[in-house]
DNA sequence: TATATGCCGGATGAAAAATATCCGCAATGA
DNA sequence: TCATTGCGGATATTTTTCATCCGGCATATA
């Protein structure tokens, strides 16, 4: 079982948009640079966050994407739901109606027990990452002491920012 | 994110073992064939359960699958580990080493935030599935009244194990 | 000992999904 | 108008999963 590294890639940018000066956008290329990561695909999932409302877009010269609501109410488990689906891991294909001593469909009223239990465990997954928020991210980056980077960091958003 | 559906067939394989007759082995094509999936296929799921020490093989005529422990001592998280591997879904490819803000090998001696929520975030799934054993799966299955299905199940297996 | 049964492991192939790129289009500011 | 930037679809590449087959070995039975 494993995750799609777009995950990853997108929960680095939200971090790196929470940064972001206030009123000013910053391009899919840009990010991409940032995290020296392919363009074309970055674009890819930013349209998904986009899609899911945790980031906002704006379009032609002086454009970019920005977060569309403060960090702490930005969730790794709505980053992860967005770029790689929210779709449970564990599919039922219905095993107990099939063979030679297969259960009927009426028989079937309560969800399979291995199923049961496979999903309840994806739930206290996603109650976990429902409680990580992006500010908690942010502060547990910028906890340890490190002004030097911060600078840099800063500096080199004002230079990619637009708006 | 999506587990590979062996998991769910050798979890109903051990469901099935777990009816077995003492002394007796079940063929990996009649687990196959009771299941109704592809014989050579879960053969290969077979093995790595054996590898994994949850159940044992017994070659040659009168072999097969069985059990290598009472179903209070088998968790869901030991199958789906044996037959999908024990990886973490996340993997934390280092972005924050890359790029030219890109923090130098000697600043990470802390994971990074982001792989740190998500690997908790399995750790909670993982806590859950070891919690619940192949006995109460078999207890949720046996617990509502239908005892001519259980009967069907009983003679399928004695015309079809070994020993 | 001969034979049939059945697991083991590797090689191989087919299908699906993830990864990655490109292009035309629409929108927006200079 | 023109350069910039996101949007969505089409497409290609790579990786992973799904699935089968085969030779070899182990074991019970006749």
């Amino acid at each position: 079982m494993r995750m799609g590294e777009g995950v990853e890639w997108a929960a680095h940018a939200c971090v790196l948009l929470s940064a972001l000066p206030d009123g000013t956008g910053l391009p899919a290329a840009a990010i991409a640079a940032y995290h020296d990561v392919p363009p074309a695909y970055l674009a890819k999932h930013m349209q998904a966050l986009a899609r899911a409302g945790i980031v906002t877009s704006a379009r032609g010269a002086a454009g970019g994407y920005r977060l569309a609501r403060p960090p702490q109410e930005i969730s790794l488990m709505q980053i992860a739901d967005a770029v790689d689906g929210s779709e449970p891991a564990f599919r039922c294909t219905e095993i107990r109606q099939r063979g030679p001593c297969g259960a009927k469909p009426e028989e079937c009223t309560k969800t399979c027990g291995i199923a049961a239990a496979f999903w309840a465990a994806e739930r206290a997954y996603r109650r976990q990452l429902e409680g990580v928020s992006l500010a908690a991210i942010v502060a547990s980056l910028t906890g340890r002491p490190d002004p030097g980077k911060f600078a840099r960091v800063k500096a080199w958003l004002e230079q990619n920012a637009n708006g």
